[in-house]
RNA sequence: CGGGAAAUAGCUCAGCUUGGUAGAGCACCACGUUAGGGACGUGGGGGUCGCAGGUUCAAAUCCUGUUUUCCCGACCA
């Protein structure tokens, strides 16, 4: 392709709404543009390592027996009545009516669209197990579209669905496309974590999620310093084993802790450290208030919250309704005397003398002891695990990473064969439920999570995997005749191998173009200069920066070594 | 949804405090010089200052409302 009849809309300025490299490259390189928050377009570029990306997916996907097809982004909400998650969805859910007034929903997730199809076509055991899957776009509307692709309210995804027999046949598809992911994240040259994740609102039992590292993840991981062990923060258990202090227990006491309502303000005031705290928490449960309690240098986690009380949504209550249910402001709330239900921490109960508010105005409790001056109704593991915390596999202590979410895979289980009956007839023609697997890969957000990767401070660099093109070939100065013949001739010949070339044979100066060239990140670059006048083109690796000069005559040849043709 | 910021030419931004009818750099067009890391000269085109009201003789500028975008948080497969 000649750079003069594409679109590459390089920028030399970083546009002002992009925060992120990965976004602000692909802008800068003329890869996206941006339409609406959260929407994009996928310029020519942008389009190209789309394709290979999607094109590295579906080999390793029919390479692990799946099979593609094509559902619609543009569903009825009776389906997701059936669900029932037309109601659990949420204001994530983009719904919207046709000129009948009939509700619809712009998919954000497809088990809807592929159980109903699978309930009335697969009626037996001996059709299982089969696992399909499409690549297409999804629409979310999200709260807060950010970081260009990483976030998006419509997006590409591949998402495959399996149907089984039995758990065995569940265990073995989903341990395949552990492994397909892995292949796919390895072909794109990602330093990437597999870890144990918590399934969320789409259900199931046994979860993992498929991180990219970058320092701008969404996401925490936390792994063992010695052994392979990682899982998403929100869902990594705690094991820690507490001890109680040896100390006598004292008199509980009443005391005037002033205006100091965090934890850090009374510990300060009182001299003492975080953890002989108590922190308590209103949470509205579903419906319910629930005043959950850890110690003062731990971190309530939602999830585990959610979870435990297997609640459709947990929220932190307001500040109103914290006053209005405990009869103290948030600061001062506390479990002695709270008449809600209360949920604490593990560490809780090995906390000895320890202070918690007193449900009102400026006053704390000391001298607390759980067990002799409140009893929750319920321990559980309940807080976000810390940085030095034993593994929970037993092996070394945790360390926390940053991660982007670019896979995820679910044992959905009967989920969603129970709720919408699809059912099949084993070998003693015994009707049940279809055993549900299923697996999402973030297409473009992959692209975002390349790109973030793989830069440096000039530009973009691909992987050869994915590269828009395989040589970006420049000519320097094409006033001078012979660069410019050569030039040409290189191209031809290329483009008649079939090599995938951009040639730049715009009339800008050389400096526009190596500047250019460096945004895009083409990993090898062919120069046709002055040296030419001598029979020899120079070749410049994107990544190191190695340059080599070449008699032209070998650079088909070395290209097609370095591209696997011979 | 809470908090914060912003919206003026394709991009990055100035002008707003103190109201007087819109500017710079880059980009774009023409001509010339130049030609190996984002050149230079001369000339030129391009903006109802997000939108709607209001105040005023007069609004990019002051006031009110509204929309959009970004950031932090909450939320999220």
């Amino acid at each position: 392709m000649k750079q003069s009849q594409t679109f590459i809309p390089t920028l030399k300025e970083t546009p002002k709404d992009a925060e992120i490299k990965s976004h602000q490259l692909l802008l800068r390189a003329g890869y996206i543009r941006q339409v609406a928050s959260g929407i994009y377009s996928f310029l020519p570029l942008g389009k190209k390592v789309l394709n290979k990306i999607e094109n590295i997916v579906r080999e390793e996907m029919n390479a692990a027996g799946a099979v593609e097809m094509l559902m619609p982004a543009l569903q009825p909400a009776e389906l997701w009545e059936e669900s029932g998650r037309w109601q659990s969805y949420g204001p994530e859910l983009m719904r919207m009516h046709d000129r009948h007034e009939r509700p619809f929903v712009l998919g954000p997730t497809h088990e809807e669209v592929i159980t109903s199809l699978v309930r009335n076509e697969i009626r037996s055991y001996k059709r299982l197990p089969i696992n399909m899957y499409q690549i297409q776009t999804k629409y979310r509307d999200e709260k807060r579209p950010r970081f260009g692709l990483l976030r998006g309210r419509e997006f590409i995804m591949k998402d495959a669905y399996s149907f089984h027999a039995d758990e065995e046949s569940l265990d073995e598809t989903y341990q395949k496309m552990v492994e397909t992911y892995k292949n796919i994240l390895t072909r794109l040259d990602l330093d990437y974590r597999v870890v144990h994740a918590d399934s969320g609102a789409i259900g199931g039992s046994s979860s993992h999620e498929f991180m990219v590292l970058s320092d701008t993840g969404e996401d925490i991981i936390a792994y063992s310093d010695s052994s392979d062990y990682a899982a998403n923060i929100e869902k990594a258990e705690v094991v820690t084993t507490y001890e109680k202090p040896d100390e006598p227990l004292k008199e509980l006491e009443k005391v005037d802790t002033g205006d100091n309502r965090t934890i850090e303000a009374v510990a300060g005031y009182l001299q003492i450290k975080p953890e002989q705290l108590i922190k308590s928490l209103l949470f509205v449960v579903d419906d319910e208030f629930v005043l959950a309690l850890v110690r003062g240098d731990h971190e309530v986690n939602d999830v585990k919250l959610k979870n435990l009380f297997n609640a459709q949504t947990v929220e932190l209550a307001s500040p109103e309704q914290a006053k209005e249910v405990l009869g103290a402001s948030v600061g001062f709330v506390g479990p002695i005397g709270a008449d809600v239900k209360i949920v604490a921490d593990h560490a809780v109960q090995y906390m000895v003398n320890a202070v918690c508010g007193a449900n009102e105005e400026r006053m704390h409790y000391i001298n607390v002891n759980p067990g002799r001056d409140f009893t929750p109704d319920q321990y559980a593991d309940l807080r976000f695990i810390q940085e030095g915390d034993p593994s929970p596999d037993g092996k070394g202590t945790i360390k926390f990473a940053r991660g982007i979410e670019i896979g995820h895979v679910f044992k959905l289980g009967t989920k969603y064969s129970e709720a919408m009956g699809a059912t099949f007839l084993d070998e003693n023609g015994k009707e049940k439920p279809l055993i549900m697997g299923c697996y999402g890969i973030g297409v473009s957000r992959l692209l975002a999570a390349v790109a973030e990767q793989k830069a440096d401070d000039k530009g973009l660099i691909w992987p050869e995997e994915i590269t828009p093109y395989e040589l970006h070939l420049i000519v320097v100065n094409k006033k001078d005749p012979l660069q410019w013949e050569k030039a040409n001739e290189l191209y031809e010949t290329l483009t008649a191998e079939r090599f995938d070339v951009l040639f730049d044979d715009r009339d800008e100066r050389a400096g526009v173009k190596f500047a250019d060239s460096d945004l895009i990140g083409i990993p090898y670059r062919a120069i046709v200069g002055k040296k030419i006048h001598e029979g020899i083109i120079e070749v410049k690796d994107r990544r190191t920066g190695e340059v080599k000069d070449i008699v032209l005559d070998e650079l088909l040849e070395k290209h097609r070594r370095i591209f696997k043709r011979y």
